[in-house]
Formats: C-alpha cells, sequence, structure tokens
DNA sequence: TTGAAATGTTAGATATATATGACATTTTTA
DNA sequence: TAAAAATGTCATATATATCTAACATTTCAA
C-alpha cells in the first residue's frame, strides 16, 4: 500500500506523463501503484523525487 | 552512497548477521553497502526495520 | 604474529522487475 | 451520451536482482 498514486493525483500528472518523467513504462507506474511488485530502489528515488516528496512519504508505513 | 553499512556497524551486526534477518545471502548486504547495484523495494524495507530506521535515513540522499 | 572471522569478489544459475504491444474497461469531457 | 482519454490487464521478451558456491583478502583476537 504505497502513496504514489495519491501523490501523482495531487501533482496532476496522468500515469503516462509520469512514466515519461521517470523513464519506465506507463504499464510499470500502474504495477506500482496497485502493488502488482515491487520496484527497484532507483525507480523509487526517481518517484519520489518526480512527486516532490521522499522515500518515507512515499513507501514508508507508519 | 547508501548508509547500511553505517548503521549496521551501529548495530553491531556481521553482514552475515544481517543477511540471516533480512533472508538474503551475505553476496547480497556486501553489494548492496558497496553499491553495486540496485536493491528492491521490499529487501529496503526489511534493511530499515532490521536496523531499527527507515527508508530516508537508509537511502535518501540530502 | 598466527589463525579465525569478517569482508570482498567472481562465476554461473534462477527469479523477477521492467519493456513492448495490444486490447478491455473505466473515467472524463465535449 | 458519445468520443476521447486514462487506466487496468494480459502475453511475451529482456535486463537485472538475487542465489549458491567458492576463493582471496582484510581485520581482529588469542
Amino acid at each position: 500500500m504505497n502513496r504514489v498514486k495519491e501523490f501523482r493525483k495531487v501533482a496532476g500528472l496522468t500515469q503516462y506523463q509520469l512514466a515519461k518523467q521517470v523513464a519506465v513504462a506507463r504499464q510499470t507506474i500502474n504495477l506500482v501503484e496497485n502493488d502488482k511488485y515491487n520496484p527497484s530502489l532507483d525507480l523509487c528515488i526517481r518517484l519520489a523525487k518526480a512527486l516532490n516528496t521522499d522515500l518515507n512519504h512515499l513507501f514508508w508505513e507508519e
């Protein structure tokens, strides 16, 4: 249960736009948002930067 | 440049002990500590918990 | 100052993250 | 409400994280 979708919405981005910004396929964003798999640290960091936040806010529970 | 080695030392653990705690091979810990690759988010979270810290402290720069 | 423990590193095998392409469904907008 | 845009999902392919095993080097205690 990460918060990528939530932060993406706040940033006003579509999955496609976010995918382009972090240089992955749109499907990859979709799968990450729906907890269908386990992204690499590198991708997590790129996502956090693209969404103007940090690792804890996106991926750390409690 | 993550801080896994630093936190592991503070916790008084060897690479082998930490590896066992987070259920990976010792070599995986070694490679992560030396930035030889890109761990999965899941492993990062297990490492943060095992070292009593969080994602930002271990892997977020600045 | 030797021997044991810890760490670094390599090679080959396997599991899985990620890509591409395609299509179905849902949501949004004209 | 129809068309367009966004999202969900599947299949196949590829890159790479992670495993095991082995050995070399460094660190540390007796």
